[in-house]
DNA sequence: TTTAGGATGAACT
DNA sequence: GTTCATCCTAAAA
């Protein structure tokens, strides 16, 4: 799923307005991956992780930051895939104003936590079903297998050779080219 | 161009 | 007390 959803559309709707971004990036967490959440069971931090497929899993760290993952397996699973790029299609001003600081080019949107700040994702939104608005995933067609590229997931320290990141080749938004 | 460190809080040992 | 699915700035190379 982690490969499925690169190239498919985030719809998001902020203060009446649409903002549709495209999935560039993504890494895919399992529940017998060290580097989960879900590795040690279930908690209250993780719970969504096992609940049904479709849902967003949004988690707060670092003390300052949100990323945001789509839930992929089914129901008491533990798995989900994060999503660490996407690039802005519809409504870049408003991705600018939600990035005050750090308005310009590809930072608007190439890490997990910088494209949760841009899309006005937080707590709010854990557990939303994401077929709802104000946030609706479309998935495209796949992308070609010769365009995804598959490497090592970025800041990790445990499963560190799993090559469980994915993300569109020559996309300029993509996090950490390697 | 690459690396080092700070911010800052929740979860875990 | 330590780690953490990060980001940003400033300093070094």
């Amino acid at each position: 799923m982690a490969q499925r959803l690169l190239g498919s559309l985030l719809v998001r709707r902020i203060d009446d307005q649409e903002v549709i971004v495209k999935i560039v990036e993504t890494e895919a967490y399992h529940e017998l991956d060290a580097a989960s959440h879900t590795y040690h069971g279930k908690t209250a931090r993780n719970g969504v992780m096992y609940g049904p497929p479709g849902y967003l899993y949004v988690y707060f760290t670092y003390g300052m930051h949100y990323c945001a993952n789509i839930v992929c397996g089914p129901a008491g699973k533990g798995s989900a895939v994060l999503i660490r790029a996407v690039e802005p299609i519809k409504g870049r001003e408003i991705i600018a104003m939600n990035r005050p600081e750090n308005g310009q080019g590809i930072n608007l949107s190439n890490g997990p936590a910088k494209l949760c700040q841009a899309l006005r994702i937080d707590m709010q939104l854990n557990g939303h079903f994401l077929l709802d608005p104000p946030l609706i995933l479309e998935l495209t067609s796949p992308v070609a297998r010769e365009q995804i590229i598959a490497t090592p997931r970025v800041g990790i320290s445990k499963a560190k050779d799993d090559l469980l990141r994915f993300y569109i080749r020559d996309n300029i938004y993509v996090s950490k080219l390697t």
